[in-house]
DNA sequence: AACTAACCTATACTTCGGTTTAGGAATGGG
DNA sequence: CCCATTCCTAAACCGAAGTATAGGTTAGTT
């Protein structure tokens, strides 16, 4: 059998419906297509588990066992828990709906609603985090090499990306031009950026010193 | 009379809607807190008249005579009009609110609406404007440097800011290399770039061969 | 035919970038 | 105390970047 026929990549949903029925339907549908399927009754049961590597996404019924889902959803953000979020409602209004996309919701599904519709729901939100997730890790990557910096090189970097000279820099710092240039060699070999044009690039991804745009 | 008392720029409202009551009401609302308003009965009626410089935004019903509002929000992206969408209904679903949301409206209001919700729409949609005017014109300045280049400067720009020495960027481009510097030296001059650092950072901007991600 | 723009090249020179080698000083941990 | 790290500097050198100056060709315009 080839399991990973339909996913040509991991891809895991947590469900989280405090409707047992719902749970076992939705599982089933996913599990059909390939997915990796986690399903909970209430957002707490969901919060102690912890997440693994995989792509994935958060199917949500609005109305929880405690909480609201729209509450969830802020809540999760302010924990740094980026996961696309498709949420699912039996009594759903506009205002609602609209916060919920307005969040950053891949989707707003009304109940009773057509498995292929939450199937593509699903698609677009598992593609949505894999992208993120790829982003995540190349920026990841940069920013060890970039905590692996000494401060001094840090701040030549900065200078560097700006478009100064290692004149101007040196005069800055208060330094001599050949103390600049030493930094500036080691922080570049510690980036692993063999140009300079690689270097703005990756001062971009981290978010330093931006100049132009 | 100080004109531009609540509006410290000027900003536009277009008002799209079938029904002349909801327009002149929305007409009083918006002139009184400070903005500009032109009123149509059809989207058709919109499209004829145009859009000045100001930050604008558009309220939309999504039931207009002849087309939807959802189509006529397609079919503007068609047309590469860019305009901050608020919509309204009367009778609206959640796919129809799911797909304006998805379609990138910053707001949809269902009838009857707090005149408070609808100031703060198009406080938000006149900011988004603001700003994605203010990005297109750097954009736009720079296709103007850009297009000012002849094709061997654009070609040796693209080469400069992937990182290449003026070495390789010879031998790639099949010239000798004092040839690129010639060329480089004039492109930098055109491009108003004072460091490689700017340039990339412009080539970005206007999409120019990316290199680290 | 005269002119312009874009293109290519060479010599010569300056500045800038970068490495190597070779030190000295300060800090903090084992 | 020794050791490692970070930090600063210098001399010497090489290669890369950049700027004249001076020339040439081709193609299209007037």
């Amino acid at each position: 059998m080839n399991l990973s026929a339909s996913a040509t990549e991991l891809s895991r949903v947590f469900v989280v419906d405090d409707d047992a029925s719902i749970r076992a339907s939705l599982d089933s549908l996913l599990r059909s297509v390939g997915h990796a399927v986690e399903t909970y009754g209430s957002a707490l049961e969901f919060l102690q588990n912890q997440k693994p590597g995989d792509a994935a996404c958060l199917i949500l019924d609005v109305r929880l066992p405690g909480i609201s889902g729209l509450d969830f959803q802020a809540q999760l953000q302010a924990l740094n828990i980026d996961l696309p979020i498709i949420f699912m409602t039996g009594h759903g209004d506009i205002p609602m709906t609209v916060r919920a996309m307005k969040a950053g919701a891949v989707d707003f599904l009304a109940k009773p609603f057509r498995d292929q519709d939450m199937l593509d729901a699903v698609a677009a939100a598992i593609e949505r985090d894999r992208k993120r997730r790829q982003q995540a890790d190349a920026v990841a990557d940069l920013r060890n090499l970039h905590a692996a910096l000494t401060p001094r090189e840090r701040e030549v970097m900065v200078h560097v990306t700006t478009g100064l000279m290692n004149k101007q820099i040196a005069h800055m710092m208060g330094l001599s031009e050949i103390t600049v240039k030493i930094h500036r060699g080691n922080m570049m070999r510690k980036m692993e950026a063999a140009s300079v044009a690689d270097l703005v690039r990756m001062a971009e991804a981290l978010g330093i010193g931006e100049g132009v745009g």
